[in-house]
DNA sequence: GAGAGTACGTACCGTCGGTATGTACCCGAA
DNA sequence: TTCGGGTACATACCGACGGTACGTACTCTC
């Protein structure tokens, strides 16, 4: 049931998380003061403390925001492809986009595992845009009858996240981002044509075991 | 000339410097006070601000240390093989080892970006660990007369410098690190195996212009 | 309509980064 | 020899910020 402080309550939260959003990702997280997004948010710290345990906590409902609208965009944009190299060129495109919004480079990128720690962000990283990427490379690297065990997968997709993380990063700081995003997505894809070539030639992955 | 002043300031200043990466290795940047640092060092704030202009100065101090000794080790590693895969192959085990030191992982990847800012923290990284894997890529990917411009190779350079730093980190939290980094080892050398595929086959690099 | 819980507001505290100022010491010139 | 000046710190203090304690008005339920 929806009552009407309910309401107030969530909308209350609600422009805190906003105007945090926009502080965090101006100004980065020591440089934003709890003051400040109170005061933008036109209420006090009370309310402030109300709804959230503190600042970190605050800024990890912002973490959430940004990291599902990332996630979301890059589902829609590789959703309707079936062919699985056609996914991920899609997934790529929308990966390199998601990585250039400057909340995301703030808050996610920069902030985030320092902030939140190493653990804490690779909880929430691993299941938004991580888990998506995991999708996409599990099923890029089992088409044509690899057998990978799950460690190796996910070496695999540690590896092209982190490739796509760093390389999208410096797309976003690029002075010509289009070209950056161009070059990026040659290079991957001509990774990718590589691991192609190695499966058509029935090449197996070695066992580290 | 090295008189007994400048010995004494020397020797305060790198104390310093050794308890500030310690500490910050420890608990992080901003966990660490300055209070703690000069305590640490038997010295007060103003010995610190002599020698430092802040805090971040003094992070820059410890990182630029930490970021020399990974270097370091990884040029030595990769020293004394003359084929660029061998080369390679031998930098990598050197990056995977550095990257799981506490120090790096804590100093360099997790507060760097976020304390020095973006530019600041990629000048530091481009003279370092950075440019070492720029100058193996370029030797791998220049053998057998691939011809890349520079934006190209820069991108490819980034990809893999993303990928490494990803991995090693993985690498780092894994209950087995041996194992994890025989993973890595195994993944990328297939990815790379995979461009010598193409490199034998002829196949050129797609020019996004 | 009265008690209880919610959704804040207000006032205050401890810590921390940074600064201003003082001081002991060393070193080179007169 | 001494004496001015610069170096290498120590001491005392300030303002800002994260966090807490407590008060209060409003609302929902019984």
């Amino acid at each position: 049931m929806k009552t009407r402080r309910h309401r107030y309550s969530a909308s209350t939260k609600g422009a805190l998380v906003d105007v945090a959003e926009q502080l965090f990702t101006e100004n980065g997280y020591t440089a934003t003061s709890l003051d400040a997004i109170v005061a933008g948010a036109d209420v006090t710290k009370g309310a402030l403390y109300h709804h959230f345990s503190g600042k970190q906590a605050i800024f990890e409902a912002a973490f959430e925001r940004v990291e599902s609208r990332a996630t979301a965009g890059i589902v829609e944009a590789s959703a309707g492809h079936r062919d699985p190299w056609e996914k991920a060129q899609a997934g790529l495109r929308a990966f390199l986009d998601a990585v250039q919004e400057p909340a995301y480079r703030q808050i996610v990128i920069s902030d985030g595992p320092s902030v939140l720690g190493h653990e804490r962000f690779r909880e929430q990283e691993e299941r938004s845009t991580y888990a998506i990427v995991g999708e996409i490379v599990r099923s890029v690297l089992t088409t044509g009858g690899w057998d990978l065990d799950e460690d190796m997968l996910d070496t695999f997709t540690r590896i092209f996240f982190g490739a796509l993380s760093a390389a999208g990063g410096s797309v976003a700081v690029d002075e010509d981002p289009a070209a950056a995003a161009a070059r990026v997505e040659a290079a991957i894809g001509f990774i990718m044509a590589g691991l192609q070539q190695l499966l058509e030639a029935g090449v197996e992955v070695p066992d580290p075991a």
